[in-house]
DNA sequence: ATATATCCTATAGCTATAATAGGATATAAA
DNA sequence: TTTATATCCTATTATAGCTATAGGATATAT
């Protein structure tokens, strides 16, 4: 029940993008700039956020990053699950990406414990698959933080 | 959010303590054969569990462990905690143990991610904190398994 | 041509989990 | 009192995943 940095600086991320969406991309050492991120590291995130079909790039000067879709077609859960996998607490419990463990000497449809964890997965599910990147705009976020 | 494999043995270890509560303790060699686990690391599971007030131990011959309290007043939520810590995504937006990263660069009370992870945190608790011991009996277990 | 951007891959360092191991201590029963 | 059986306690290993750094290849606007 973890989030993983990677989610977390993505979260962080993706506002300026979306207060950007259908004006310019924003290049990688901008964002990381504002959030204090590691360049490298969220060269990384991006270009795998890329390769999940959340935003598109541009190379060369003045290139850089911006999302493929409105911001309110993006939900939290689908970039956290392009990141950090189902949101499910267990493997056997997701709903985007089942996967039961042929080892597992528990029947698939009466088990009790993927059955409670089926709950806990649609109740995460109800928070983060109806927040969109809408969520936050770049005027609150720069608001928020301190100084 | 992944639940430890500690965590899950505990919970298909603990049912069937709850089904002999106030009658025999059970020894770790017969939980552990019975759900197929490593003797010597169920060992360290239900120490541990007895280290948090949940279970109480008898050693010598004829010894084991018993639950300390009733099955319904053992919520699954707080067994989860004992072993993996906050239910909560990020530490800074747990319940039971709230911890702010004094680095955040963000404001405590108004941070927009950390809202957001209180209501999934909240979300979780609302199926865990709400669930007992007693979800589940022995005989439903035994039937449950495979052959 | 040059500066600037993404792209791609390798790798190091660190942390947490999972499991194994060996022996100390306590207790019931022979 | 001895023996068998149980918990208790600590150390160690193995593995896996996350975090971050690094170097250079490729594309593009100026």
């Amino acid at each position: 029940m973890k989030l993983s940095k990677k989610s977390i600086y993505a979260l962080r991320v993706l506002p300026y993008l979306a207060e950007s969406y259908d004006k310019k991309s924003l290049s990688v050492a901008y964002l990381a700039q504002q959030e204090q991120i590691s360049i490298k590291y969220l060269e990384q995130i991006l270009s795998l956020l890329r390769k999940a079909g959340f935003l598109v790039s541009e190379r060369g000067k003045n290139g850089g990053y911006s999302l493929r879709v409105p911001p309110d077609e993006i939900t939290l859960g689908n970039i956290i699950r392009a990141i950090d996998g189902p949101l499910a607490p267990i493997p056997c419990a997701s709903r985007t990406a089942p996967h039961h463990d042929p080892n597992c000497p528990y029947p698939y449809d009466t088990c009790w414990l993927r059955h409670l964890m089926l709950r806990v997965r649609d109740n995460i599910s109800n928070v983060l698959d109806r927040e969109t990147l809408s969520v936050m705009t770049v005027d609150a976020l720069k608001a928020e933080r301190k100084e």
